[in-house]
DNA sequence: ATCCCGAGGG
DNA sequence: CCCTCTGGAT
């Protein structure tokens, strides 16, 4: 059994080694404001960043404020949005956001995460994005790629984003978290897939207890860097 | 068939 | 706790 000791170090290290593997790791979403990050990252859910950001363009052009997004038709907005998937809900919840922008916060997107969740569309890991990303506010940020690694490095073994989100925030100082996010997120869409992780490619096999639970031999692994999934 | 930077409702 | 919402790539 691996004490709190040497499971706080290895954490470390990984995260220090992917930071190195990566120094370009950040967030992929294109925006240039909070609101147009909320927006995108809204829009994320079940997508790939890739999707969003071709779709993004036009929906910032139409809606530039809080009150757009209020006024908007819904039919407008659910073409512009639908190649994103669930594009009823994810229409209705930006309409909503904007009405409750305007309403109670001045038409501009609060920096807290209180304030934050209570927004329509707005989960924790959407206003943890926005906080890390657009008002330099620790966050980490529990999507699909965190969870999975998560749960491949031995971080945490809960299925559920908030227990993750205080089980590894306590193995990292504060400062690292948003940081850590980024790394981990870049790891898990370029090397360590959902489907046949390129582990005999990955930079820290050495300190990963699933090590082996994709190919690892090396030749295998970088073409699956290429052809990330099959 | 499985996965992608999830949230809301029952 | 479960379920549903949705499209596109692989």
């Amino acid at each position: 059994m691996e004490t709190r000791t040497a499971l706080v170090r290895r954490a470390r290290a990984i995260n220090r080694t992917l930071a190195a593997t990566y120094p370009d790791a950040r967030c992929e979403l294109d925006f240039c404001n909070p609101l147009e990050l909320l927006v995108a990252t809204i829009l994320s859910a079940q997508s790939t960043d890739k999707r969003v950001n071709l779709v993004t363009p036009a929906v910032f052009a139409r809606y530039p404020n809080a009150a757009a997004y209020a006024a908007a038709e819904r039919e407008t907005l659910e073409q512009l949005i639908h190649p994103t998937g669930f594009f009823r809900a994810k229409s209705d919840a930006l309409i909503k956001l904007g009405a409750a922008l305007v309403e109670r916060f001045g038409g501009e997107v609060p920096g807290r995460l209180k304030d934050l969740v209570t927004l329509p569309g707005v989960g924790r890991k959407t206003a943890n994005v926005v906080l890390g990303n657009a008002f330099d506010v620790p966050g980490i940020t529990t999507d699909t790629h965190f969870m999975r690694l998560s749960a491949r490095f031995g971080w945490s073994d809960s299925a559920k984003p908030d227990v993750v989100e205080a089980e590894v925030g306590s193995l990292f100082p504060r400062s690292d978290w948003t940081q850590l996010s980024h790394n981990v997120i870049w790891h898990g869409r370029r090397c360590c897939h959902a489907r046949r992780p390129a582990c005999g490619a990955c930079p820290v096999a050495r300190l990963c207890p699933s090590y082996g639970e994709g190919p690892t031999d090396p030749k295998v692994a970088v073409k699956l860097l290429r052809e990330p999934r099959g």
